[in-house]
RNA sequence: GGCGACGUGGCCGAAUGGCUUAGGCAAGGGCCUGCAAAGCCCUGUAUCCGGGUUCGAUUCCCGGCGUCGCCUCCA
């Protein structure tokens, strides 16, 4: 069974389901507001990764990702290029799924909208206020986090050392707020601003609100595993389940949180620090599927460098599972070898443990190349089903050169005869061809193979 | 100022109180090959520094140095 590390509990422990067989997850989708950076398609690729591996565990996973729709980042570009906010959303949304397509990441079973769920929102702020959690000021409503006698849970600081904190930075709205650490669940509007009716004048919703009525309506309270990256634990996520608990109702059992990307130096790559290198750069120049080779090879919690280097290993590391999968389709359909698929479930049930699965995949390529060297081919066939179960399973596809030309199957056929004739100054320009035209050419005793480079 | 994470070989990156080693990339040697490619076998250099606990620490504890993150809206 998965066992996860709980940023609540700071452990290890098995992530218990509500249902046998089932499990519900909800995952923080993105502000649709530019183009996606290198840490969204961190986060994405690693909970592709997670819904993958449990549904090839027989899981059924319902994977609720929001896209956040309405937000000041939004109007704030609108307004700087004096767009409609909508063409922006509509336009980055698109942006971002072709993207996560290019990356092999499966679309999310529901991916609700913020703005679809404004009247839930009022309602939602309406009974908090009820409660006496929230209350009004001039220019939002604001949660009273002293109402969440927890408050600081997931940060793992209490109220009172994060109030001392915080340096110079600036407290929105704090004149007004009881507490500074009060955040708005709802912002009124400027004149031209988008904006929905509430009891309390037109506005707009705070960001924290939208995943807690999304992930409530279409998970359940007390639902399983709770997704996002390390830079939203505190304040998103806390301030999430501080609206539940100031509802009165059960939030998420467990909460999952992956590390960050970081630059060469070692530093955080962030809008905010300005140093984003573009997640769209890196699937257009590089094969796509190097950064969730990289990603695997990393665990899900430690923070991963991108660079040149980096990504130039993954890619050769894969060009060597490619040239595995072109010798091996040959060897037909078998049965995946149990003992492997047992030790990959021991591996990935303990936190997600890709680089021990990926080290398992090449030790079981190695051992399955052996065994066709020594001519074992019923152990090399199950090892090999083996691995393309384990890289399915992790989403990575492997490319067992299917998409050879004609032409240069014709030229592979030529140079077989050549080598046959011993004519090898044929041989050598027919290769010469072959490999200016992007192919890797592999010439053996049961004929030439070429594959893309 | 508060809270936390991390410092492993040429690079990336796991694991671990001693027992057999992560793994990838790069490097060297060998086998195979007409030559390559792919593959197989073998090899090297490592656990930031200083104390402590221990029969024994890279692993646990303390201190130091260094890097990074969070402390109100960034995946």
């Amino acid at each position: 069974m998965l066992h996860l590390y709980d940023t609540a509990t700071r452990e290890v422990r098995e992530v218990h389901l509500r249902e046998p067989g089932k499990i519900g997850i909800y995952l923080c989708g993105p502000t649709v507001y530019g183009p996606p950076h290198l840490g969204h398609g961190r986060a994405t690729l690693v909970y592709d990764i997670l819904r993958r591996y449990l549904e090839w565990s027989g899981l059924t996973v319902r994977l609720v990702s929001n896209i956040t729709d309405i937000d000041d980042k939004i109007i704030d570009r609108a307004n700087r290029e004096g767009r409609p906010w909508e063409d922006i959303t509509h336009k980055c949304e698109d942006v971002w799924f072709t993207a996560m397509r290019k990356l092999n990441v499966l679309r999310p079973t529901d991916v609700p909208h913020a703005t679809e769920y404004v009247t839930q929102m009022v309602e939602m702020i309406g009974t908090l206020m009820s409660r006496n959690a929230a209350y009004a000021t001039s220019d939002g409503v604001y949660l009273d986090v002293n109402a969440v006698p927890d408050y600081g849970l997931l940060a793992h600081q209490s109220l009172e050392d994060m109030l001392s904190g915080g340096g110079d930075r600036e407290v929105l709205g704090a004149a007004e707020k009881r507490t500074p650490a009060d955040f708005a669940l709802w912002k009124f509007s400027k004149p031209g601003e988008p904006s929905w009716p509430s009891p309390w004048g037109e506005g707009r919703p705070g960001w924290h609100s939208e995943c807690v009525v999304m992930s409530l309506e279409l998970l359940g309270e007390s639902f399983d595993l709770h997704c996002g990256g390390a830079d939203l634990r505190f304040p998103h996520h806390e301030n999430e389940r501080a609206q539940a608990v100031a509802l009165g109702k059960t939030f998420a059992q467990h909460w999952m949180h992956n590390g960050f990307v970081v630059d060469a130096e070692g530093e955080k790559m962030s809008k905010s620090l300005g140093n984003v290198t573009n997640l769209l750069d890196l699937i257009e120049h590089y094969d796509p599927r190097a950064y969730r080779m990289l990603l695997l090879q990393t665990h899900y919690r430690s923070p991963v460098k991108v660079g040149q280097d980096n990504i130039d290993a993954s890619v050769k590391s894969l060009a060597g599972l490619d040239a595995f999968a072109s010798r091996l389709a040959a060897l037909g359909v078998a049965t995946a070898d149990g003992d492997v698929l047992t030790s990959f479930r021991r591996v990935m049930d303990d936190d997600l443990d890709t680089p021990g699965a990926t080290a398992l995949i090449f030790d079981t390529v190695r051992r399955a190349n052996a065994a066709v060297d020594s001519g074992d081919r019923a152990l090399a066939a199950s090892l090999a089903a083996a691995v393309m179960t384990m890289c399915s399973a992790l989403g990575l596809d492997l490319q067992a050169g299917s998409d050879v030309e004609d032409s240069a199957a014709d030229l592979a056929r030529q140079l077989d005869a050549a080598r046959a004739a011993k004519d090898f100054a044929a041989a050598d320009r027919i290769r010469g061809e072959l490999q200016s035209a992007g192919y890797v050419v592999e010439t053996t005793k049961d004929g030439t193979r070429v594959r893309r480079a």
